[in-house]
DNA sequence: TAATAGTGTTGATATATATCAATTTTAGTT
DNA sequence: AACTAAAATTGATATATATCAACACTATTA
């Protein structure tokens, strides 16, 4: 099912923010280069271990990007909203993908040729700076996981993955997370299980609110101090 | 006790592979604006939380890049050798240092001013690129520790650890890590009376020789087997 | 409509690992 | 050489969290 989202980069609202570094003409180029897609929740956007011949533009939707790690077990590094490029790091190590994106909702995306990237990167050096400060942000965002997944409890982290889904990425304190307790799990470093008895625990505590994949945190002072000392 | 290391950074042995990138007047550049200094096993080079002003280029020695996590614990992210520039992806996020850099050992080292480095992106592509290479291989290194840490049980993660020192840092089955049993801790995610009792029970399976902070490797298809399984 | 597979839930149990406390060893300092 | 402080070691115990197993609830498909 082919659907047009938008005719062109320019005028698509959520573009990425580097891409107004670009001028006219290199806007015009990711244009008449990128390719649109539409994915199903659910669906697979790129795979782990794949050439990295294309960065993502998210245009619509939410997605997840997820390493699969030992055992079939998976870790949820980020959820990602539209205006985001994913470009994975090893574009510039090994042209492999280290991590796979999967349409959590309906989405619509835009391949872009990576090639197309690089050389922008050459002739526009505010635009490098640009890759280099959403790499620098997004490697912050790695360091702090992984402190939150080696120093806190359970209690802490899902406080924290749900506090940080509310502010940084649906900008509401109710939320339609889009997860399966599981991928809760996989987001916040613990079992489905300890998912389901946590949740079920905050909710008796009048923390949050439940309602299937909805979550409504009704006492964030309480959640937010959870998210510190546990 | 200051002590004149090296002349210029062309002569520089182990200068930082993106240098290469660089002409003899941009390396000037940095060669006029650098300021080596030495320290002591120990000492801290740069503090979480302090401005990035400068990068710093290690050039003899071995340090740890360490976060200053909750309730006093720290997990040390890396461990450098000569030849890495380190300058911290707040760099182009706050300008702030999300981590802290501490000797090993002697250690001797030169500080950038981070603006030079900053104007040398926008001058040269290559070197933009070689840059956004840099980062994208410790983000990677990251990912892959925090699959590691979150997946893996304490031997994996130990296993891991002590050929990660041998095959990328020491270049050697045998070397002295230079570390506490608790840095080794904060390395592989542990406590040190776990760092402890494995290592000795390595030891009793004659897996690794132990001599102080001098680790040899003895059965390293073995211990391969376990950073894998475990 | 039945059937199957995925998801959510609950309770019982196992286990990895931290914590605590005590002791020994090592290294650095006066 | 004596003294201190830090590091390493060891054993006993506590606890967080995973694992396992059973069952209920959707939701899709045959």
């Amino acid at each position: 099912m082919f659907k047009e989202n938008h005719t062109t980069c320019k005028n698509c609202s959520c573009s990425w923010s580097n891409f107004k570094n670009l001028t006219d003409e290199q806007l015009d180029l990711i244009n008449t280069n990128r390719f649109p897609a539409n994915f199903k929740s659910g669906e697979i956007i790129f795979k782990q271990g794949s050439p990295t011949s294309n960065a993502v533009f998210l245009s619509s939707g939410i997605a997840k990007i997820y390493m699969e790690g030992y055992d079939g077990k998976n870790i949820i590094l980020a959820i990602v909203k539209p205006g985001s490029l994913i470009a994975g790091p090893g574009t510039y190590v090994d042209n492999r993908h280290h991590y796979s994106l999967a349409a959590l909702t309906e989405t619509s995306a835009c391949f872009i040729d990576m090639r197309i990237l690089k050389e922008l990167v050459h002739e526009n050096s505010m635009f490098a700076e640009g890759y280099l400060k959403d790499l620098s942000q997004k490697s912050l965002g790695t360091f702090h996981k992984l402190v939150s997944f080696s120093q806190k409890k359970m209690h802490g982290r899902l406080a924290e993955g749900l506090i940080h889904l509310a502010d940084d990425i649906f900008n509401s304190d109710k939320y339609n997370c889009h997860m399966t307790r599981q991928e809760l799990g996989e987001f916040t470093g613990m079992t489905k299980e300890s998912v389901v008895r946590l949740l079920k625990e905050f909710h008796d505590e009048e923390i949050i609110h439940l309602n299937d994949h909805t979550i409504e945190i009704i006492n964030k002072p309480k959640l937010e101090k959870i998210m510190i000392s546990g």
